[in-house]
DNA sequence: CACTGTGTTGCAAGGTTTTGCAAATCAGTT
DNA sequence: AACTGATTTGCAAAACCTTGCAACACAGTG
């Protein structure tokens, strides 16, 4: 790793004005200071004495957020799972900062974090963006990490994943089992690939059974339960053949679903069926408990921190190269919120 | 801060072996690493290099657990309000981990975090360990924090809380106006000293009432929905004279008393009506939708971070000495789990 | 145009940490 | 008891980072 020497001739200073910078110290031009923060940025400084924080067995936990409740139990499963293996770890919410996703990345780095597990991170969203990119660079830096829910099958990083298309065909069959063709679906914003993977299992349940897809039926909506709301708000104003069940992109969005039916006096489940996603705690303690599928959010963590835990092993270097991704079965949970059509 | 030379001459070995232990090199006898890592947590060392780490604006955030969903609450409003400030945060979850709160916090310092918020710390356990003299010590060593909801009152510590007792009182006062006398009270753990606050606010409102209050009404269980199930068949199992409500520790606990009163066919509000603690966003979605005091979660978060800032700002310095407290009320809301008696 | 003050930068001295090396220690063997 | 080899430790030199200071640039002012 790059000394003071290095980063010095690279952003064309003396070492004591790099010195200064990273200290924080006065007398340093702005302009100086940022050139050399950006060599900083690209070739990462690791101060001698941070020895002393190498291998101190900790991990950082990247999560988008915290509102939505998988993601609490997804942090509290990896957790659990890590102090098992020896590890301590920081949770990291990288939506609701201030920063973005890359500067925690770096932050938690300089920080001596040994190794890393991105929850359902920014590269499951197929935007403009090159974060594709980022996530190589991060790879070939040497970084150890691993993907839930990352969807991301071109990088060289394991993925432990629930099957998101098997997750909307399943639920998309057990409503037709129950009897419903007008399936709608309260789908999360397009360019999340989990919500196109699900969307793709929708379709290919409602085809099967020889329905013909409707695209009004798909409504996209910011996650969270607000979302929720508002595209269940859009499938009920639908002006002919208004949906008799929908399945959401998360029980998260279920929950707004659940309470703008409410609040119209549509009865759940005798007027629409809801299936929700993921299986949180509260879906059991909502009214109606809701019908969901489940991750299998012990066994995905213990997957994830398994598989860092072989990256961060010394010993283990050989075993695990290539993309070793494991794709877990979500489970249905039947409860009150879905019914035949009346 | 000390350096290499200190921690040497205190373990009485030389710089070189210091040097050694700290990167992990091999050579170095395992009693004699045992004795320098030992002085090394008494004197905390921070490398030279992590200038390079101080003052970036790094916060710690500690929280007990991540089940109960006024934890994550809490944490995304101080992150969101951390990062409005220009912080970013680090968010540990202490129970959950092998470590110790101590070993967290120790853990969190050496990686150059500037202050912490402490959110419903140890030291509101009024158990038997001496946890005081360890946040004096953390005190001392000049750590800036702020607690949330930390009721220490002898600590120079500034306590951004809610009034626990207060609530207490307040709920016990709105089901006495709606005409119930037998109020019981899911508690956490006798040594939590919000249950023991909560206990007082319910003991006052009830005597005002001239209503007697039975020991055999508090039932203790440990915090989560599960507790909250298992003093609620404690409490409905009550041959005599079994309450006509309850208030709770918490609405994560209340939820577990939801669930147990539709096991055993008790109807809420009809049969027991119950009040909740926290307004946690599921308590709106439950069946039936709890009635509970809120905390005002944004206006604690943005108090606790304010005060945090004030510490951690070089110029603030003069500002706030003293055990800078603020109280803040819960506001009652009112939903379905709460009616006259039957 | 010179003078002054302010701000920025590199040099070099000084302090701290790392590391090569040799001395010391210890257990097992002859 | 002496020898051997492995391990551990401190010394001192080397590498590295910090900081005081002087040099330089530049703008404003007399």
């Amino acid at each position: 790793m790059a000394g003071l020497a290095e980063i010095a001739r690279a952003a064309g200073v003396s070492v004591s004005t790099v010195s200064r910078v990273l200290n924080r110290r006065a007398g340093v031009n702005d302009e100086t200071r940022q050139r050399v923060l950006t060599v900083l940025a690209e070739m990462p400084y690791t101060p001698r004495g941070l020895g002393a924080l190498q291998r101190t067995g900790v991990i950082g936990l990247l999560v988008p957020e915290l509102s939505n409740p998988v993601f609490p139990a997804f942090a509290e499963a990896l957790e659990t799972r890590a102090s098992r293996l020896g590890y301590a770890s920081l949770l990291c919410n990288t939506r609701s900062a201030s920063m973005r996703e890359e500067e925690y990345v770096r932050m938690l780095l300089a920080r001596g974090v040994e190794g890393m597990v991105f929850v359902s991170p920014e590269i499951a969203n197929t935007g403009g963006e090159d974060v594709h990119g980022y996530y190589a660079k991060l790879l070939s830096d040497g970084v150890r990490m691993v993907f839930v829910n990352g969807g991301a099958p071109a990088l060289d990083v394991p993925d432990i994943a629930v099957d998101e298309q098997l997750a909307g065909y399943l639920a998309t069959r057990h409503l037709i089992e129950l009897g419903h063709t007008r399936v709608g679906f309260v789908s999360g914003p397009a360019r999340s690939l989990p919500s196109r993977l699900k969307r793709a299992g929708w379709a290919a349940a409602l085809e099967e059974a020889g329905v013909r897809v409707d695209p009004a039926w798909v409504a996209h909506a910011p996650f969270g339960a607000e979302g929720g709301a508002e595209a269940a708000a859009r499938l009920l104003d639908a002006p002919r053949a208004r949906p008799t069940a929908v399945i959401c992109s998360s029980d998260h969005m279920a929950l707004g679903v659940l309470r703008e039916a409410h609040r119209r006096g549509v009865s759940v489940p005798r007027d629409l069926s809801v299936v929700g996603f993921d299986d949180i705690p509260v879906a059991s303690y909502c009214a109606p408990a809701l019908t969901t599928l489940a991750q299998p959010i012990d066994e995905m963590a213990r997957a994830a921190l398994d598989e860092l835990s072989l990256r961060l092993d010394p010993d283990g270097r050989d075993a695990p190269t290539g993309n070793y991704s494991r794709v877990f079965r979500p489970r249905l949970v039947v409860r009150e919120s879905t019914a035949p059509p009346s």
